[in-house]
DNA sequence: AAGAGGATGAACT
DNA sequence: GTTCATCCTCTTG
């Protein structure tokens, strides 16, 4: 297991690594319970030319200020007033792009995940949408900023060697971003194909 | 000071 | 397919 480090997350194509995350693993280490899941599902948003970014035009709010900052940053802001939406910081300092982690598919964990969802059974609404990932996995905006490359961070991404073919990768439009106009067609949306644990997002 | 709207999800018909 | 919960942030006045 290879903790991914920053110069992974300070490259300028974020749709690069939307696209090499699917696959990696998200780790959390939160309330003294570990667990962890394959992402299945990734959006990317970029500085420039994407009026879906929350950032774009270089828009500095108190709440986007978190994707001025370093590759390798957690981005967690509160959506609907209800739910916690899960991001990683890319490129360097001052350029404010992410990435929005949608789904993973559970690992190890998954009974305190279930605890954390209320739910039964390992089912697919456990952790596939970004709301209800992160609900599972423990995050929410109080650790909006956390440093994501440091060994002892509460949320971190590796590497555990599981491979994917660029021919499993499945690209299409991002989901609630209609408001982006054209952007919104942009094929930012990154998932693995074949898998159950995608987010029911059309 | 007030209002609008949002990178969603669940529970309906 | 539709509705709506729920609240923070941003915009406007």
């Amino acid at each position: 297991m290879d903790l991914l480090q920053r110069p992974f997350f300070e490259r300028p194509a974020v749709t690069e690594i939307a696209r090499e995350l699917v696959g990696k693993v998200l780790l959390t280490h939160i309330d003294g319970d570990t667990v962890s899941g394959r992402i299945v599902e990734t959006e990317a948003y970029a500085a420039e030319g994407d009026k879906a970014c929350h950032a774009h035009l270089g828009k500095f709010t108190k709440r986007t200020k978190t994707m001025f900052g370093d590759g390798g940053t957690a981005y967690i802001y509160l959506c609907y007033g209800i739910h916690h939406l899960f991001n990683i910081v890319t490129n360097q300092s001052g350029t404010p792009e992410a990435v929005l982690i949608r789904a993973v598919e559970p690992l190890t964990g998954a009974d305190i995940m279930m605890e954390r969802r209320n739910l039964k059974k390992k089912a697919r609404n456990l952790t596939a949408g970004p709301g209800v990932m992160s609900q599972a996995l423990g995050i929410s905006t109080n650790l909006n900023e956390t440093d994501l490359t440091l060994p002892k961070s509460p949320i971190r991404i590796y590497d555990d060697g599981f491979r994917v073919m660029a021919s499993s990768i499945e690209t299409g439009p991002r989901v609630g971003v209609d408001y982006a106009g054209e952007d919104a067609l942009l094929p930012w949306r990154y998932s693995l194909k074949g898998s159950k644990w995608k987010s029911p997002a059309k």
